[in-house]
DNA sequence: CTAGGCTTCGCAAGCGTTTGCAATATAATC
DNA sequence: GATTATATTGCAAACGCTTGCGAAGCCTAG
């Protein structure tokens, strides 16, 4: 049914070994007989088999990428790069959601160390048991951790958007807009990324010195969470000039809450957010925020597992770390001197 | 290096045959080597190669999905329903994002026809040549393209979501609001799902009988378009009172449009559109439209080609119409009885 | 004309499985 | 205890490809 190497070698009337290398362009066949193999393969409409061929060579040109969920556009931006720098390189990418669920997420990993995938990217082996994760790093397949950062575990390589520096530009930002009364909204202390972007943000008010007066609130890191801390402060303080949300998600909050205490943005609070998601630049008034580089993250990602994957057993962890850049937009509002100074 | 059935054969002092039945939960070998050999496998963390088995059985255990864009949430959404459903049926999904490029789209089912996945899930065939499509549809492998007409080419199956029954819903809903001035905004005549949903929407205006007046415009079947066309038409003729967008897209470019023009949604004019994209239920005022089941489509779709799979080379293509449902958000509102009257 | 060196090609093993068939062991029957 | 039926197991081929090795064939040089 299917036409193989041996239908080829028939019909040219030579040995399969001979077809195989004029396929390959490899060196050690007269030039003659290749061209006909060639043609004889065009016309017979020839499809090597990749399993085959994987079994020998022992390379599948396939990686995968396990992630919580392709409909956060997070990860779709991610899979879009990760998926276009496979392409380039000949691979296919397996797309596997996990929930973050650690049975599913071993599952998955199983499977495709069966399928003997050349490389995984991940978005976290967070929920595994240190003996899973041990596995994980023992497996011998390259793998990346996406966003993470990396001390968290041995063996793996990681793929990290700067979110110190993050932090530190949001805060340059508003101090350089003239704001001196600043809230920052943030998640729970574990956090690791949020926790840089807050270390960032610290730093650059420090280096303000002077009568920078900051308030650090932590809570759910979503936009219900944000919309309910923003909402309590509003009623319990004077409200601040500026707010800093550690993720845009967080800032659609921040800014419902003001809007709702009848405050408007950015003519009486400024808000940046972090990430640059889609919606950012669609909501009323557009956001400006700190951008996540998530297409060539994406892309890093996949250059890191093919490196590695070139030296089978012998590489070691790789550490990315991608630069971010502010994005104005129109959340955000400088303080007139007269206003200041008054 | 990597441990195979021999390993565990030289093992447990058996041939690989039996270590292989054994594996399988084959019929045919005494449940006490079997005991013996499945604990030796653990032991050793023995782990097939799909890649062999593959070979021998001729099934990859792999499905694919060519899509233009996961970026866009439609996509993604179809993307994880399908995934659900692969995962589920213990295969896995590989994503293909061809921008709808001829080209790139050939290289892809190229690749995987070599790789012998099992299906293919497709965007579109429309940018493909005849006899690229005819090359497809005689490949062997099982396709089903999303969310397109039937009849454009023979031997592919389809899932769609029930375009004809969406339009009628939405004009039956705007006439039982007591709409009675209606426009319809909608793409070029060629479009065949958006055409459907105008079909529906004629038929559903058609039952109302009586005094109910339309008109069709029709333009680029994006937010720009329709915020053009909505902005010149509301220049030139006496306002509707609903508006019928032919997507979610198209109802936000309205919607802008209106509201520059000086009225308001719905207090005015209503506004629904098709699709239930996620922007809808976040913008002011919510969107009103209808949903398209995107994730069971994405599911419908694996079900259809794993049962293609199931008999290699006896399978015809099948047709699956999936329902669609009204959302009631906030962006349409009933005519009074008295405005009516007057 | 013969020896040595290249180039071109075929042979055959091997990649890790599955599976039909034959061989052996065990159980059942009388 | 012999005979037959049945349950286990091993043997070996096959899946479609790559690749090391050696056999021809051809060319060049001495």
């Amino acid at each position: 049914m299917r036409v193989t190497l041996r239908d080829i070698a028939r019909e040219c009337g030579v040995d399969v070994a001979t077809v195989s290398r004029s396929l390959n362009g490899a060196y050690g066949v007269r030039e003659k007989t290749r061209r006909k193999v060639l043609t004889v393969a065009k016309r017979l409409n020839y499809r090597p088999n990749r399993l085959a061929k994987g079994l020998v060579t022992g390379r599948s040109r396939t990686l995968a990428m396990v992630i919580s969920d392709i409909r956060n556009p997070f990860f779709a931006e991610l899979a879009r790069g990760a998926e276009d720098a496979a392409y380039r390189a000949g691979y296919e990418l397996i797309l596997c959601n996990s929930d973050l669920s650690a049975e599913k997420q071993m599952q998955y990993v199983h499977s495709l160390l069966e399928k003997r995938v050349e490389g995984i990217l991940m978005n976290s082996v967070a929920g595994l048991s240190h003996s899973e994760r041990q596995e994980l790093s023992q497996s011998g397949v390259p793998i990346v951790l996406l966003n993470r950062p990396p001390a968290q575990v041995q063996g793996f390589s990681t793929v990290l958007a700067d979110n110190f520096a993050g932090g530190e530009r949001a805060g340059n930002y508003l101090i350089h807009l003239r704001h001196r009364v600043i809230w920052h909204l943030t998640g729970p202390r574990q956090h690791g990324n949020l926790a840089e972007r807050t270390r960032g943000f610290r730093k650059a008010l420090e280096g303000a010195g002077t009568e920078v007066a900051s308030l650090t609130i932590r809570g759910h890191h979503n936009t219900e969470g944000a919309y309910q801390m923003m909402k309590k402060l509003l009623r319990q303080h004077r409200a601040p000039t500026a707010v800093f949300a550690a993720n845009d998600a967080m800032a659609f909050g921040a800014i419902r809450a003001i809007f709702e205490a009848g405050r408007r943005v950015p003519e009486d609070i400024s808000v940046i957010g972090f990430d640059d998601v889609e919606l950012a630049g669609i909501i009323r008034p557009p956001l400006t925020t700190i951008h996540q580089p998530k297409y060539e993250m994406g892309w890093a990602a996949v250059e890191v597992l093919l490196q590695q994957a070139e030296r089978p057993g012998q590489w070691s962890p790789q550490h990315r770390l991608m630069e971010v850049r502010l994005v104005e937009r129109e959340s955000c509002r400088p303080i007139s001197r007269r206003a200041h100074d008054q």
